[in-house]
DNA sequence: CCTAACGTTTAGGCATGGCTAAGGAGCACA
DNA sequence: TGTGCTCCTTAGCCATGCCTAAACGTTAGG
């Protein structure tokens, strides 16, 4: 079901690490340079920050985040993405729009102005350390945890999540290979290549399960298709629709078990060719 | 610095078994039985035990249960306690009436229900959690967690209060010696002599540190005493305002140490009478 | 080029939870 | 037994964020 989204690229960090590093002040007043009184209300936000936006704005940066990145999500996709009706999504882009979180574009869609998109990556950066927490020292499960660090992520304050984040040991990838935004607001890149375009014979190391799907994650992580992961394709069923792949990591107690996969899920598993 | 303490005294636990037993269904069919209309919204809260409570709802409940535990606590107080105005307080507490949380009587005040009571301890319980996790595990000092567990005790669900309180090695008080109500609504029961009574020459052991007062509870700690902690009255100033103790603790590298303390501040230092 | 279908926006409401202003209860002291 | 004074409540209002119903833009097919 749930597709994953936005195919995050490898070009994609330095672009951000270039709208980070810029203090947020010069890009907005470049960018959408108004000169109109409006530009109080939205200065207080920047200056210190982020003057505590409520969580539903958050909420609907992230939608806009997780299925656009940095393009255009239309009203109806957040709507669905946020369980609302798409009336209360205008209302709320417009007033996102007012305080220059999002550049609307009525019946076109909405895209995060760089403050808007620091303020999602901060929210996604705090979901996935609380998963992580939940997940390796409450002992939660992975399909657990989502929904208690979807509230969380609207609470914890900056200094709680990089506490937590050195707590856990400054991750860059959550164990599904998903990464996690840095407290700077860069991205961490990893290799993208789908294990279904490994060439026959050659050697592959898993870094990322590229779906949300958890019947899927856990099918692969139950077969231990996990970042880290190292396979060598065998064969290939006639119509490569079948792929014969067989373990050689070496932290995987796995070594030398065979697996079957199918294209489909094999496209889903993103990783690097490695050089033998 | 922080401490553990959890120094479950044995008798303990009884005196609450009593008023948590009572699975609050009873209690409440009885006490406020009515049958009128209202009683239909009212009756979808309780069906299942709480049907998800505003975080507003819930401050309320806290409120009350801090200010006059199973007492009454008047209108002003509560708002004084919440930062809100009184008309707030008045329209909340007969929204809460209504739900059967609390027994409210215009102009003399509201007290808790069982089930108001039990959501209350529920909060409270999971506010001291957080607030230990982030001492303990995050290094957070004590006058830095307040606001941030006030905040997420409203967002975390059972199931994470129980493994996060697991992960703590299940507590029974704070750090202060403030009692952590149990998962089943009963409140641990430690000491409550105040230091300012013991007799001269006689041992006594700190328990709890009876105050919110940031400044003295930092005063205290700075001259350790805190739970654990065991003291003997040496001597008295004439007109009894000043303590002349010293310490004779086990587990503390203070064995020796004098201490002078005002009986004000004594006052606030609960404990127990050693018998030597 | 026009029109139907779809998606989006406008209009009008509702619930929550807060506020100020103004009136009423309760109590203490004369 | 009144008379203040304090505290509490009632009345009326506002902001947020959601909803439904209805009108409107956009676009693709005839």
């Amino acid at each position: 079901m749930a597709k994953e989204h936005k195919a995050a690229n490898a070009a994609e960090a330095n672009e951000t690490a270039a709208d980070a590093g810029a203090p947020l002040a010069s890009d907005r007043s470049a960018g959408a340079g108004l000169t109109d009184p409006a530009d109080d209300a939205a200065a207080q936000h920047k200056d210190d920050g982020a003057a505590r936006l409520s969580s539903s704005v958050g909420d609907y940066l992230k939608a806009i985040w997780l299925l656009a990145g940095d393009g255009v999500a239309g009203t109806g996709e957040i709507a669905r993405e946020l369980g609302v009706t798409a009336p209360s999504v205008t209302a709320m882009l417009s007033k996102m729009s007012g305080a220059e979180l999002v550049a609307y574009e009525p019946y076109r869609g909405a895209s995060l102005t760089p403050a808007g998109r620091r303020e999602a990556l901060r929210l996604v950066r705090r979901h996935l350390l609380l998963e992580m927490f939940m997940v390796t020292q409450l002992g939660f499960g992975w399909d657990e945890v989502h929904e208690e660090a979807e509230l969380m992520e609207h609470v914890v304050s900056d200094v709680f999540a990089e506490r937590l984040a050195k707590h856990l040991d400054d991750p860059e990838f959550d164990p599904h290979g998903y990464p996690i935004p840095r407290a700077d607001g860069s991205v961490p890149v990893a290799p993208t290549m789908p294990l279904a375009e490994l060439a026959l014979g050659r050697r592959f190391r898993v870094h990322r399960l590229m779906t949300r799907d958890r019947a899927v994650l856990a099918y692969l992580e139950s077969r231990t298709v996990e970042p880290g992961a190292e396979l060598v394709l065998r064969s290939l069923e006639p119509g490569g629709n079948l792929l014969h792949l067989e373990f050689v990591g070496i932290g995987n107690g796995a070594r030398g078990r065979k697996l079957a996969l199918s294209r489909e899920l094999a496209s889903l598993v993103l990783g690097e060719n490695l050089v033998e």
